[in-house]
DNA sequence: TTCCATGCAAAGGGTTTGCACTCTC
DNA sequence: GAGAGTGCAAACCCTTTGCATGGAA
């Protein structure tokens, strides 16, 4: 299937060597953009590869990450979610129901960004808008 | 002291015992703003109150945050770090050290926040800006 | 054949829990 | 004396590590 042949394309491009396990966790991650903790990768990758291990998943998701295919996002400190867009994006996290979403890129506008101290230099800047079902009442 | 009694009255103003091993925690963050981890403020806590346990502070951090004198913070997934300053304010976090600075509330300013969903309500807006220090060479 | 990747199980770190004891009001 | 707070140790969850096996270039 060419869909698959893209995705091994796409990990080999990405200088890792397309594995059964690298290809199944692939195709639960970058086939459209999604939000998944570790675990959640892993029960879904099973279903996709019955034998595949918690250690090799854990360790492909960062390899993935230092490879430019995922980043990491920092919601609540119960797990670390993966993110498979890469474009720059910020979120919304629902803290009631865990759920996140996208917040496309242009939308949400900063401006009175500090000038750095010296020796220093800009990563990233991170905006995690935070909701909460409403309240009845 | 008189430090100690507004300490004091504090806790009782919020609702909370004012018990010794709370105000020792109290002594820890409240006096003034800090970015403390739950181990860095047991070591402190144990200089004032060596018999301190471990779930204790665990505990009280987290009555703390109930109670509004304490904000969380996840920066990097390692540990929570309790911020004392509970005014609106967004943060700086130096990937390589560690090390948190706060950016005074109005420095930054956000616009093209997204219209929330029907049932949905806005909880916070939470600004990371991530530096490094920078490369030589 | 050399290196990279995988799997297993055990360890690790931060945090929470169960339960009995102690204190405060 | 009732309820809140504390302490200890064990449990917990997510994640990482060590090491031997297996596969790719």
């Amino acid at each position: 299937m060419e869909t698959s042949t893209s995705l091994y394309e796409r990990l080999h491009a990405a200088g890792m060597l397309p594995t059964l396990q690298r290809l199944a966790i692939g195709e639960v991650l970058l086939r459209r953009p999604v939000h998944m903790t570790a675990e959640q990768v892993l029960a879904a990758a099973r279903e996709r590869l019955a034998g595949i291990s918690r250690a090799t998943v854990y360790g492909t998701l960062q390899t993935f990450v230092r490879h430019g295919l995922l980043r990491e996002l920092l919601m609540d400190g119960e797990a670390t979610i993966y993110d498979s867009n890469t474009h720059a994006h910020h979120h919304v996290y629902n803290i009631d129901t865990g759920e996140v979403h996208d917040l496309p890129p242009g939308q949400l506008q900063v401006s009175g960004l500090p000038a750095l101290a010296e020796g220093l230099e800009m990563a990233e800047v991170d905006i995690i808008v935070r909701v909460r079902s409403r309240q009845l009442g």
